[in-house]
DNA sequence: GTCTATACCGGGATAGAC
DNA sequence: GTCTATCCCGGTATAGAC
């Protein structure tokens, strides 16, 4: 519900009907209204750290083709992903209730793309000439950018498949090009 | 105000206080709040179209040099950029009062930038092998997601650098690699 | 074109019984 | 742990005078 009207347009009432409980039922487990919202924001934390952890798991050489399926399960589950952008919008202005987590949240993430980009260097199968953090955070531009046109349009925009071409960009992008 | 603080989170008191006026007042211009926020997106819109018209005036080849000084731009008007993330992501949801025009509005940007390619692989300036319309999502997705990082955590992200990085990025990208 | 006054609803949150 | 009842605020919008 925070998804779809935001978490200002989403009424404890709302939710408290759909979860078939009253009003104070609900805020006894919550406290209030943000403490229900970062309950929220943790459980699609551990979502997305659970995929995180399959992909480190993974060898660095096949976390590139990683990525269409990491677009595969994300559109399975477009409520999640909406929920994301929805509060990641919802939060840029300083001293909202999520804003410090998705600062935190964006620069962990790029440091941990940047780590990847590193590792590949050090292996030899990606250029040196790129700047990692840079790219980290042109890489995660463009799967946020993608995403949102995806739910904006999901007719006209086809997640999987701009995912694989944005695959295939970045395998020449990063690749040496050796003649 | 609706960049700050989003169309639900702006009361119709606070933007007649600011202006000076009442509330009665600022309705008696713009009906209801819905006609309040399609004025500013008509403004919004107005700006980013001169831009556009700026940029078709240029050469084809000089388009791609132009990406940073849009950035640069925007950067003085945070604000509008803000707008532009925060009310995209409260138009997500069909039936949200923006978002029919965020939905024209993107395929119509994506068109442009599409159309712009075409013309550089007719004149042999960019590769034949590169489906224009995915690129052109890719491309506006990369924007759109830099300018989010950096509205988000501007002290950390330096969204001209940024874009600069990707302006050569699509260089390396879509030139044509004559040996 | 702007005001005062007001209607009316829905929001979050609390008190206290069970 | 869930309920009923209630509080109080702030929201949009309208009526009607000036």
């Amino acid at each position: 519900m925070f998804a779809r009207s935001g978490y200002r347009g989403t009424s404890l009432a709302d939710v408290a009907a759909r979860a078939g409980i009253t009003e104070p039922g609900l805020l006894h487990h919550f406290g209030n209204k943000a403490g229900l919202l970062l309950a929220v924001i943790e459980r699609r934390d551990l979502d997305s750290e659970a995929f995180a952890m399959e992909l480190l798991g993974m060898e660095p050489s096949g976390r590139l083709r990683a990525l269409p399926e990491f677009a595969r399960r994300n559109k399975q589950r477009a409520g999640l992903a909406k929920l994301f952008s929805v509060l990641v919008a919802e939060s840029l202005e300083p001293g909202s209730p999520g804003h410090q987590h998705f600062v935190d949240r964006y620069r962990s993430m790029r440091a941990i793309v940047a780590d990847n980009i590193r590792t590949a260097q050090a292996a030899g199968v990606a250029r040196q000439d790129v700047d990692p953090m840079a790219k980290a955070t042109e890489i995660l531009a463009t799967l946020d950018g993608l995403q949102t046109q995806w739910l904006l349009d999901p007719d006209t925009v086809d997640i999987v498949a701009a995912v694989e071409s944005y695959a295939r960009t970045l395998e020449r992008d990063l690749a040496c090009g050796l003649p």
